[in-house]
DNA sequence: GATTTTTTTCTCATATAGTGGAATTCAGTC
DNA sequence: GACTGAATTCCACTATATGAGAAAAAAATC
């Protein structure tokens, strides 16, 4: 693995700055130039300062070091996303490779929770409808009851198993991080995984039978409670789409197809084919339901 | 200052780990526990095991550490514009103290570039048209044509300080940045900031003079090449707003009032007033200037 | 191309990051 | 409230991160 000291001085050279430039105030010259050779690791503290004054987070750092755009975690869900959008069996099961060795070697609940996702994606990819061990959805209940902070992970592992679990355990769990999402004031990342934990969860609503109508509302409350951004077209347009939905399956028919006609109209007139592609599809699906 | 280590702990124990299991692998349980109580720094290189093992990321750390949400360099930019758009002259000033401590400490170009940013802000304001130093300008220009590799600051400086430069400045810099793109393959943020860079050369071209019809096909072909994601709806909407306001200002005015109009038409229908209300407001610009 | 000046590396000393194990505190059990 | 086992802290020790200044290398000046 190369070295952290290396890409520093990379940095440090591109934006023409002296040891002694940067060195100064932080740590001394020749140390600076020791870890800049490889020869020496550094402290948390004092990396942080060096950075600060190169102007560069510690994500766009790690970048530039090993080339890795995603943070560890993002990058774990986003290519376990990947391969399961593209059905890709040979990818999900490299992923998994990795992921039991994690949890062999480090032994940490955390990690198996991961082999759980993958196997949730691979089951349902292979069409065999295994709820893969139920022991270990049990786990992942019970550790996502306890957990006191929803961080990211949390979030992100929720909102890709919450389609294995039953409805009340989902209503539970959404109601859960909806009302400790208050933490994470101005981080947007937060903010848009929860977003997108309630879209889902409404979504998933609407599968389900009509009893879950307060609910529903319920639900659909937070959503509207969290002013979504004014830029944020996209999530917007899923809003009306899974209104439209709604409204079909709750009896206003017309409305409701107006609705959903509406948002696909939005994603052909911007020529995004594949989001319109698959309302159409959705929309098919709860008519057809509903006959 | 809080300690790192305290945060660390925090995370551990929410996770429900012993000092045992997280250290284990890493480093000795003693050490950890100096850590955590603060009576110890820790190397970049354990503390990168450790939040890997906590299932972390850099950025959500540190967030948890002092509660600043974005990281350094977002937090800056993004605190500018915000007071920049609220017309906040106290909230630049206030950031404008920082920054010239920066300088003043670590005496390095950077900040003056932060500064110069804050300056260019305040004086549209303050609508006294002062073009702010100009030698102060100079070594922005020669600061940004010198840069081997745009880093995120760069893309963000210059984002933010291109509309004081003349046109033939612009249109050579976005021509760099949109050639030195390549090397942030996957990276979202550089994308987002790169595309974003393209679409306000591309407006302020707009606001040029007609010669420079050419040039604009050209980045607007750069832009079409950047292959904008299916649910990036916003930036699909701006550059069919940004089209049709070309296609008027080109002569074909009915074409180009009928594409700007239902840009607005989706903002509206998708409640995002203030974006509808601004866009309303650029056609009639464009359209008073060329009758 | 010799001299001066700036920048980087080297050597060695010191502070502090990090270890192993004993001592202590803590949580549960009787 | 003593006993047991696990978790944490303390303490003596070692390894390594970091500093001061001299030496070497590179760049700039003449």
């Amino acid at each position: 693995m190369k070295k952290y000291g290396e890409t520093v001085r990379r940095i440090r050279e591109q934006k023409g700055y002296t040891l002694q430039q940067l060195s100064s105030g932080i740590l001394s010259v020749s140390f600076l130039s020791k870890f800049e050779r490889g020869e020496s690791d550094i402290s948390l503290g004092h990396i942080t300062h060096l950075l600060e004054k190169l102007s560069i987070t510690f994500e766009e750092f790690f970048y530039l070091h090993d080339g890795v755009g995603l943070e560890q975690l993002d990058y774990f869900f986003d290519k376990a996303k990947e391969a399961y959008v593209n059905r890709d069996l040979k990818q999900l099961r490299e992923l998994r490779e990795i992921a039991l060795d994690q949890w062999k070697t480090h032994g940490l609940e955390t990690f198996r929770y991961n082999l759980f996702m993958l196997d949730v994606y691979e089951s349902i990819i292979d069409d065999r409808m295994i709820q893969p061990q139920n022991d270990t959805l049990d786990f992942l209940y019970a550790y996502l009851f306890d957990v006191e902070v929803w961080g990211y992970y949390e979030l992100s592992l929720y909102n890709s198993t919450m389609y294995l679990m039953p409805h009340e355990m989902v209503m539970k769990l959404s109601q859960i991080v909806f009302e400790k999402r208050v933490r994470y004031g101005d981080f947007k990342k937060f903010d848009k995984v929860v977003i997108s934990i309630l879209m889902n969860t409404l979504t998933y609503m609407l599968a389900g039978p009509n009893l879950y109508r307060e609910q529903y509302k319920v639900f659909l409350g937070y959503l509207e409670s969290l002013r979504i951004p004014e830029d944020d077209l996209y999530t917007r347009n899923s809003l009306l789409q899974i209104k439209g939905n709604y409204e079909i399956k709750m009896g206003d028919r017309e409305k409701g197809i107006e609705m959903v006609k509406k948002a696909i109209s939005i994603y052909t007139e911007l020529g995004s084919k594949e989001l319109a592609a698959t309302a159409e599809n959705y929309l098919h699906i709860v008519l057809g339901e509903i006959k």
